[in-house]
RNA sequence: GGGCGGGUCGCAUAGCGGCAAUUGCAUCAGACUGUAAAUCUGACGUCCUCUGGACUACGGGGGUUCGAGUCCCUCCCCGCCCA
C-alpha cells in the first residue's frame, strides 16, 4: 500500500479526528477538502494556482478521462500528475457516480441530495429498470451514445485498469452510485452488484495505488449497514461513503451513524460529493477524514462568491457600485487585489477572468475553513 | 423633386386577417453537493379578487371587417438610389 494514515488527535465531543495520510506525493492533512478536477483541472484554473488556494489533494474522473483524452494518453504523458503539473497527491473517482449522473439523474433530473420528491408513487425506480442513456449489467455499464454515438463499457475491471493507467495516489472501486428515487428493492440488487464489483476491483489491481471501498445502501437502515460490514470485511485501503445521503443534514447524521460504527476507525474515510459551505463542519464532527464537492468551483463559475458575510451573487448590478474586496477577511490573493466592483463587471461581461477569480477565492474559502476546523480538532473545540 | 425599402414590448428580430405578439441580446430573480454545468430555470406592457380576468398596445390619424401589427387612404419620420 502507498498510503499511510496516521491519527493524531481524536475530539472527545465528536467523532472529529485529526489526522495525516501520506502519500507518495505529499502529505495530506486531514480533514480535508478535495476540490473536484474532473477533466484533470480545477476548471478555469491552473495546477499552480490550486496550490495557491491551499489545494491539498484533487479528485479527477475516470469515465471522463477515458473518454478524453484516453487513459493511454495520460499514461504516455507520465501519468496523471505530470500530465497537469500537480505534484500532489491526487485521487481518482471510479466512473461509479457517472452510472447516477448520466441515468437516473438525467431522466429524472434530480441530484444525488433529493430536493423534491417528483411525482407520484409510480416514479420510485423499481429492480430491474434502467436509464434511458445506459444500461446496469451485472459485469458493469453500458454508456449509450456519448462520444460521438459510440458505445462504452465499465465495469469493475475497466475502471481499475483506466484509474491503473491514470496513477492516480488513491482511487475508487467502481460502485453503483444510486438515485435517491430508488425502492428498497432496487437499492438492494445495486449493493449486490457494488459489493461484487468492489471484490473485483480489489482482485484486478496490480499497483500500489491505494483503493478506497465504497459504501452504498441509499436511505435504508440494513442496507447501509450490511454494505458497510462488506466493504470492511475487505482488504481496502480506505473508505469512500458514496451515493443517497437523505435530503437533510439530520437524515445524513442518522445514515452516517448506521455506516460508521462499522468502518475501521484506522483506515480513511472519504465522504464522497457532500461538501457545501453548511456541510464542511459537520463532515468533520462526523469523523470525514476526507470530502469532495464541486461547490466552490462551480459556484464560482456561476457568479457566486462565499465570504465570511454570506453567498454573495455578482452578477447583481449593486455590486458594480461596490468597492470592497470580496472578503474583507480573506487572505487571498484575489481579496488582497480586487473590489467587487471589477469582479462584478467582469462577471457580467462574461469574462473568464471574473469566473477564475471566484473559483479561486471560493476554493481558498473552502480551504482556509477546513484549515481552521483542523486547528478546532486540536484545541478540542469540536 | 422622383423611385424603392422600412418604422413591432430597452436594442435587434419574426409576424403577411383571430395576437399581449416569435426569437436573440440586455435586464431582474432563482437554482447548483463523487461536474452532461463559464450552466440551467423563471420573470420581463400596466393593473387586479392572479392555474383566472380587466385595461392599454405594433409611428400618428382615419377607413374596411364579427375581428387589423397584418388590408385600404392619408400624414409624419428613417434609410438607400436617381435628379
Amino acid at each position: 500500500m502507498s498510503i499511510e494514515f496516521k491519527i493524531l488527535k481524536k475530539s472527545k465531543k465528536s467523532r472529529a479526528r485529526l489526522g495525516i495520510l501520506k502519500t507518495e506525493h505529499g502529505i495530506i492533512e486531514t480533514p480535508s477538502l478535495v476540490p473536484v478536477a474532473t477533466q484533470a483541472t480545477l476548471k478555469a484554473l491552473t495546477s499552480e494556482e490550486a496550490l495557491e488556494t491551499k489545494s491539498q489533494i484533487l479528485i479527477a474522473n475516470t469515465f471522463h478521462l477515458h473518454l478524453k483524452p484516453g487513459e493511454k494518453i495520460v499514461k504516455a504523458a507520465g501519468g496523471l500528475h505530470k500530465f497537469m503539473n500537480w505534484s500532489g497527491p491526487l485521487m481518482t473517482d471510479s466512473g461509479g457516480f457517472q452510472v447516477f449522473s448520466l441515468g437516473f439523474g438525467k431522466d429524472f433530473q434530480v441530484g444525488k441530495i433529493l430536493k423534491y420528491f417528483p411525482g407520484s408513487k409510480k416514479e420510485v425506480i423499481m429492480p430491474k429498470a434502467n436509464p434511458k442513456s445506459l444500461k446496469i449489467t451485472p459485469d458493469g455499464v453500458r454508456f449509450k451514445s456519448f462520444l460521438g454515438g459510440h458505445e462504452l463499457f465499465i465495469g469493475p475491471r475497466e475502471s481499475i485498469k483506466i484509474q491503473e493507467a491514470l496513477g492516480a495516489d488513491i482511487i475508487f472501486t467502481f460502485d453503483e452510485c444510486t438515485a435517491p428515487l430508488v425502492s428498497f428493492k432496487y437499492a438492494k440488487e445495486a449493493i449486490e452488484r457494488t459489493h461484487r464489483w468492489a471484490k473485483i476491483c480489489l482482485e484486478t489491481r496490480k499497483t500500489r495505488q491505494a483503493l478506497f471501498g465504497i459504501v452504498q445502501g441509499s436511505r435504508f437502515k440494513s442496507l447501509r449497514e450490511e454494505s458497510a460490514k462488506f466493504i470492511n470485511s475487505l482488504d481496502f485501503d480506505g473508505f469512500g461513503i458514496g451515493g443517497d445521503l437523505g435530503s437533510t443534514k439530520e437524515q445524513m447524521n442518522k445514515i452516517l451513524d448506521w455506516v460508521l460504527p462499522h468502518l475501521d476507525e484506522q483506515k480513511p474515510r472519504h465522504l464522497l460529493g457532500i461538501g457545501r459551505l453548511e456541510d464542511l463542519k459537520n463532515n468533520v464532527q462526523n469523523g470525514m477524514d476526507l470530502f469532495d464537492c464541486t461547490a466552490p468551483t462551480q459556484y464560482g463559475r456561476h457568479g457566486v462568491a462565499f465570504t465570511s458575510f454570506g453567498k454573495l451573487n455578482l452578477r447583481q448590478t449593486k455590486f458594480l457600485k461596490d468597492k470592497k474586496p470580496l472578503d474583507s477577511k480573506c487572505h487571498c490573493s484575489v481579496c488582497q487585489t480586487y473590489k467587487r466592483n471589477y469582479l462584478a463587471h467582469l462577471i457580467r461581461a462574461g469574462e473568464i477572468t471574473g469566473l477564475r477569480m471566484l473559483s479561486f477565492h471560493n476554493l481558498h474559502f473552502f480551504n482556509t475553513i477546513v484549515e481552521n476546523l483542523r486547528k478546532e480538532i486540536k484545541r478540542e473545540n469540536i
